[in-house]
DNA sequence: CTCAAGACGTA
DNA sequence: CGTACGTCTTGAGT
């Protein structure tokens, strides 16, 4: 009967000792402190920049760490009413009846208030038919019989019937942190009746808050007169007729009321909550994810400082005395030279887990491996400094690192897999990487530094002792060295704890095999990538920025010449001035500094208008960009004649890699300028040829599959055209008859679809009114019915669980879902919907990149990966290989999963990426 | 030197 | 008022 509901949390482990002090029982009415809290600080002073506010949040959070630091709770609940009926309804219908209405901007809050209980690890309860103040009366009965301390924060007196020696309630006053000690004398002092007789005085003189009128004209004085001299309601009920005075009478009167509000004031001490009071110990906080929704509430530092201090270290260290090394608990040695093969013997423990972790700097540039730190669980460690390592210590390192059963965590693997092999080292065992974990954890967290993630997952403070700094000057001699190899010897130890509880976080949020079975060893796969890089053909390129250098002063003397006088062609704010205050142009769209002079606004001013001007700057802004692309990569080609970028595993939030320095997921490919830059990226000496092979619409075929509409996954079955067989099916016409405008149309819709587009914005894109865009889709959907379901069904149950997931169970977390902020709100339903279509995608492409590195490998090919675009791959194909390649490729690509539709797959091949098109 | 805003390239 | 990225430039601030 009773629907009870508790937030899972794994291994309890009690934040005091075994033995300790006697347990105490905290026990939090969730709304009623929610509500005090709202009205504690100015909701008009706390809110965030998209206008979600924050005052109940905040204030509820710093009540709760001055509760969490001064009580030292060993067991807390927090309990919720639910929004149905309860018993006291049944009772009497107009119970809590006309109640002021709830503030609009507390409902949100208190959602909020919901998650970060959570993810505090804190046992939430809610009762059906109850209210939150029963399930503490009944779990506070229960906690008494066993001899626990009990202590309630809540901001309804009704709970002042429960005070006894050893349950105390904390009251709220007028700051929400400064909450009163209601104890039976207390109770007594204030109200002049003992905790057992509150309910009756509250029953005479009634609770407002809760449409329970009492007795007119007798207020808390009288009636604790009152039952004092009769010792109880009961009594003086039998003896009614004995009071005296016009108060008497008014008691008289309303005798029915009093015991009515006796009866509904009785909190239940006997219902079934589902839990035991054994069982309710704070599990393990989540902090990254409470940093997560700090972040996004725009909380300062500081109290997310002060609340991880009061939940503590995961380790023994004090949160408030940050000593680095020290928290971390490192003891540094320096084996004797040739001693460093009986270290490792020592220290090296096999098994499925990192014992140990591994850091290293290397030189910017060179990429020479400057320093090496290796730290057990146990805190010891050693420093290596490898320019000084004799050939046995070097040997015995060797064997360690290229060691498959010594398993190793390391932070941003991708680095040493770079710098290694310069060494002669390789590496292998990594069983963890702090990065990708706390990435795959939470991704859309843009900050995963070792610092970052000590404080957030640790609660420790990593500082760098010898101010990081390898180019400083060292003043001291030999201190700032000692300093930097006890930095690295604490990075490491800090690494191998990050493992332990990363591994385990990972663990809990289904992402283990992800990050064994494909970013880890994706990890290799791209650092290969980037070693390789892609031949650049310097004096085309040297042509290409000649000519639109050329291109592009000419359209700066022809601009100045249609304006009259210099201006800077590439100030947005220049040139709004000169179009819409000198030349007074008609109005572009508003922006925050004024009105967009961006692409689509220029064009259209140039079709608007008979003046040159918006044409000469189209061409200005196209001459610019290609110029600035050729330099930029110009710039970035090495020695070797080729350039190799770097690819980013841990920072798009869907799972998708980026690229930088430079990026070349972004070469221009759609106009025929752009195109002509591709043709720098040509095949290096000792290949044949360049071979790429991309997935077709794959993100639709996502959406087929996920949405297992019938209808769409027949127009892939087909192989006919898909997108002119899905306007033939919207129209209604046979599929050859589909012309290009209809044609565009639906291709526009289909791939607007998994981005979320609106009515407004497909009218902004096909050029039409909404209201053709918003017909254009009811067609769609009569007959796509099953995308619409499924896109809806994504976003419903990511607002459900907080998270979206893709097909390989990489999630993003979502908590904008719930905001009651519009703008906020359907931005992440957006990504809500991207997200498992992008990110599967991803997901995809990655397994198909590294089965190509596997069969590669295996079949023994010297053909090799240079990038990846997002749907794309780009190979160098040795002599002899290509049909090897084309077929492997192919191959793996279309079986990386099993979809309900084909995976079709496209190929090209030619000596330069331009020419491998297709 | 750092930062935000605007603009624009890719999937 | 369509997702995910990175880079360049300006212009204002440090």
């Amino acid at each position: 009967m009773a629907n009870t509901q508790q937030t899972p949390g794994p291994q309890p482990a009690p934040r005091t000792g075994e033995g300790g002090p006697r347990p105490r029982l905290l026990l939090l009415d969730g709304h009623s402190m929610a509500f005090r809290a709202f009205f504690a600080l100015p909701v008009e002073k706390f809110g965030t920049s998209t206008g979600q506010s924050t005052n109940a949040v905040y204030g509820f959070t710093s009540m709760l760490i001055k509760l969490l630091r001064d009580e030292q709770p060993t067991h807390i609940a927090v309990t919720w009413d639910l929004s149905g009926p309860t018993f006291r309804h049944d009772e009497y219908a107009e119970y809590k009846a006309g109640r002021s209405d709830t503030p609009p901007e507390l409902p949100s809050q208190v959602g909020l208030i919901q998650d970060l209980m959570g993810l505090m690890g804190f046992p939430c309860v809610s009762v059906t038919g109850f209210e939150a103040d029963d399930v503490i009366a009944t779990l506070a009965a229960r906690a008494g019989e066993t001899g626990m301390e009990v202590l309630i924060a809540s901001g309804d007196r009704d709970a002042f019937q429960l005070v006894t020696g050893s349950c105390t309630v904390l009251y709220p006053g007028k700051s929400l942190s400064d909450l009163t000690r209601m104890t039976p004398e207390a109770v007594e002092a204030k109200y002049g009746v003992t905790p057992e007789r509150y309910r009756d005085l509250a029953a005479l003189v009634g609770e407002k808050a809760d449409n329970l009128p009492g007795v007119p004209g007798v207020g808390p004085k009288t009636a604790a007169k009152w039952i004092t001299k009769y010792g109880s309601l009961d009594e003086l009920v039998a003896h009614a007729d004995e009071a005296p005075g016009k108060a008497g009478q008014s008691f008289r009167d309303h005798l029915d009321d009093v015991l009515r509000n006796q009866r509904l004031n009785r909190l239940a001490t006997d219902i079934e909550t589902g839990v035991t009071v054994d069982g309710l110990v704070p599990a393990e906080a989540d902090r990254p994810a409470i940093n997560t929704l700090f972040d996004s509430l725009e909380f300062a530092n500081s109290l997310r400082d002060r609340l991880f201090a009061v939940l503590g270290d995961d380790s023994d260290a004090t949160a408030d005395a940050p000593d680095p090394g020290e928290g971390f608990g490192v003891e540094l040695t320096t084996p004797a030279p040739g001693a460093l093969a009986d270290w490792l013997a020592a220290h090296v423990v096999t098994g499925e887990r990192a014992g140990l972790a591994v850091e290293c700097t290397w030189g910017r540039g060179t990429g020479e491996v400057t320093g090496l730190a290796i730290a057990v669980g146990s805190g010891a460690a050693v420093y290596i400094d490898p320019a000084a390592l004799g050939p046995a210590d070097d040997s015995a390192l060797a064997a360690f690192l290229a060691d498959p059963a010594a398993p190793k965590a390391l932070h941003d693997v991708k680095g040493p897999l770079l710098a290694f092999p310069a060494r002669g080292w390789t590496i292998d065992g990594i069983t963890s990487d702090t990065a990708i974990a706390a990435y795959l954890a939470v991704p859309g967290q843009r900050k995963i530094d070792l610092v970052d993630l000590c404080r957030q997952y640790l609660g420790k403070e990593l500082r760098e002792e010898s101010g990081g700094d390898q180019l400083a000057l060292d003043l001291d001699g030999g201190d700032s060295d000692t300093a930097a190899q006890g930095d690295l010897a604490v990075r490491a130890k800090a690494t191998h704890d990050l493992a332990d509880v990363l591994d385990a976080d990972l663990d809990k949020r289904g992402a283990t095999r992800l990050m064994h079975e494909i970013e880890l060893p994706l990890a290799r796969v791209l650092a290969a990538m980037e070693a390789n890089g892609i031949a650049a053909d310097r004096a085309y390129l040297d042509g290409l920025e000649g000519e639109f250098a050329a291109a592009q002063r000419q359209a700066v003397d022809e601009a100045h010449r249609a304006v009259g006088h210099e201006f800077n062609l590439g100030s947005p704010k220049q040139l709004q001035q000169i179009l819409f205050t000198e030349l007074d142009l008609p109005k572009t769209k508003k922006i925050k500094t004024g009105y967009t002079t961006d692409a689509d606004a220029l064009a259209w001013l140039a079709q608007r208008t008979e003046n040159e001007l918006p044409v000469i700057l189209l061409r200005h802004r196209d001459q610019t960009r290609l110029r600035t692309t050729v330099e930029g990569l110009i710039k970035t080609i090495a020695d070797d004649g080729r350039i190799h970028t770097t690819f980013h595993q841990t920072i798009a939030a869907t799972g998708r890699l980026s690229s930088t320095d430079p990026n070349l997921q972004n070469i221009p490919v759609r106009t025929d300028a752009g195109r002509r830059i591709r043709r720098a990226f040509m095949v290096g000496d000792g290949y044949d040829v360049l071979f790429t092979a991309d997935y077709s619409q794959i993100e639709l075929r996502i959406m087929a599959h996920l949405s297992e509409d019938a209808a769409l996954i027949d127009a892939f079955n087909s192989g006919y055209d898909f997108h002119a067989e899905i306007a033939a099916r919207v129209f209604g016409t046979p599929a050859a008859e589909v012309d290009a405008e209809e044609r565009a149309r639906i291709k526009a819709m289909n791939y607007g679809l998994a981005y979320g587009l609106s009515d407004y914005g497909l009218s902004q894109q096909l050029g039409i009114t909404p209201k053709e865009a918003r017909g254009l889709m009811d067609d769609y959907f009569a007959q796509f019915g099953g995308v619409r379901d499924y896109l809806h069904e994504v976003v419903e149950r990511a607002r459900r669980e907080g998270y979206t997931e893709t097909m390989l169970g990489r999630r993003r977390y979502l908590p904008d879902l719930t905001s009651d902020n519009r703008q906020r709100r359907e931005m992440a339903e957006r990504m809500a919907l991207n997200a498992p279509i992008q990110g599967s995608a991803a997901d995809i492409i990655k397994v198909a990149m590294l089965r190509v590195q596997e069969a590669l490998t295996r079949e023994g090919l010297a053909s090799r990966l240079l990038l990846q675009v997002h749907d794309e791959l780009v190979l160098e194909v040795a002599e002899g290989e290509l049909d090897a390649v084309r077929a492997l490729v192919s191959q793996n690509m279309a079986d990386a999963y099993d979809l309900r539709v084909p995976l079709a797959v496209s190929a090209g091949v030619g000596r330069t990426w331009h020419d491998a098109a297709h």
